[in-house]
DNA sequence: GGAATAGTGTCTCTGAGACAGTATAGT
DNA sequence: ACTATACTGTCTCAGAGACACTATTCC
């Protein structure tokens, strides 16, 4: 059996002295688009799985540490700047889970505003804004690659409790916002609906969650009192406690 | 630079292909003795860090999964029968964490009510139950191998959580116990006392987290009323909703 | 004015916290 | 009796939820 201690105490590589590994990074980049939860998918212009979607991700180079590998594929693969907050939450590695070689990959969350314009990277066909319940269904639009159905459900689950226990919810929007534009965040993650009164004592009874900018924007099409304008709190993931509840309300 | 997508798609190993990388897992295994939260040490027996405390692990093999992995270190290092509920709460993957080679290691949290004799595994020159608070104050009473201290307090860290959120606390009680020996376990890891009275409201108003066994245990050494007796509920993570709120007090 | 959206006020109910009071053992 | 521990009852307060009401815009 190969253990660590039986290796030689040196920093040099010895590929015999312990089973080979691929390490990889795979991004979950979730936004909201269309009044919908939504993911960043690559179309794999390579095998194996070639023509399927699949999470974007890559090797981690061999200087380079996890979140910085993660850093580097998010902004290679999608062309979208590096988010801060890059939150790892899952290390998926079956045996089986590619077919070329052993690979351990390491999930990153981020969640965005908006993407941009998706430049699909070389080794990319394509690169695509899929909805969440589209890929997680039980009949899924499209397979996706390798374990990603799984990692996919993870993440989703991870950003639904990071809505609840977390100001996160302030990545999905714009720099300035209304409150009813932060609690759609709410909805079309949690899918479910909330009361607005009651959502807007609780983000402004949250010290750090918001802060007024004292101006309004234009009203929608259709009329309305014009809305307040908010900016995202001092601290990006302050806790909220307590937390946000999540009653399953639809 | 070398991607998923530019290797050739065929299972066989090309060590040239990508960046060989040694995945290991890390162990930390808590039990509360003494009225203190402890964590398994090893002593290791070979460099590097020969000599010093680390976290129980070592290499994943090349056909079993990491959770697999982590099961049979456990078992293999400390003598302990494989917990049920093993917990993968971290990646960790800095270039510089191993001097020998690229490591990444994945951690993962066990919670025991009790550890038997603690049988040093080949590897290990001894192996002990350490007070998690020495190791994590300011001047720790030991230094520990790797990144495992920075390892061993987010574990602390997810279980803190996990307390709020699940009935888990269970894990950490034997078979039968009275409501005082849970709510101990909770103001251990928490550093904070709790009101008896409410906490047992609240223990025995959630479904699932305690049934009452009907029989009582014998007073302690000082008298006082019999406790009853109650056994983990059906579900041993069932979820808490609301969550055990953790205010702070001391 | 009517419709639509934003925002406020208020009532109720649940549950946490504080803490007094009761029960049952040992000495 | 006294003490120690286990358990119960009760009061208060904070916060969630439901929902009515007001405010401000477009048509």
């Amino acid at each position: 059996m190969t253990r660590r201690s039986a290796l030689p105490a040196t920093p040099a590589y010895d590929p015999h002295a312990f089973p080979p590994f691929a390490v990889t990074v795979d991004m979950v980049v979730l936004t909201i688009a269309d009044g919908r939860l939504q993911v960043v998918l690559v179309e794999r212009g390579a095998p194996p799985f070639e023509g399927s979607w699949a999470l974007p991700g890559g090797f981690v180079h061999v200087d380079e540490s996890l979140d910085a590998a993660a850093a580097r594929e998010l902004t290679e693969e999608t062309g979208v700047r590096a988010a801060k907050h890059l939150d790892q939450f899952g290390a998926y590695g079956d045996p089986d889970r590619d077919p070329r070689m052993r690979v351990v990959s390491v999930a990153y969350l981020a969640i965005l505003p908006e993407i941009g314009a998706l430049a699909a990277a070389s080794d990319a066909r394509n690169a695509e804004l899929v909805a969440v319940d589209k890929l997680l269904r039980r009949r899924p639009a499209r397979q996706l690659a390798f374990d990603h159905r799984a990692i996919l459900r993870d993440a989703v689950e991870v950003a639904r409790t990071k809505l609840e226990t977390t100001s996160v919810a302030t990545a999905f929007v714009d720099r300035e916002f209304t409150l009813t534009d932060l609690r759609v965040v709410y909805e079309t993650i949690w899918g479910e609906t909330l009361d607005a009164g009651n959502f807007r004592r609780k983000v402004l009874s949250t010290p750090g969650f918001v802060t007024p900018t004292g101006y309004r924007a234009q009203p929608g099409p259709e009329g309305g009192k014009p809305p307040d304008l908010y900016r995202a709190g001092r601290t990006r993931l302050a806790p909220l406690d307590p937390p946000m509840r999540r009653t399953g309300r639809r």
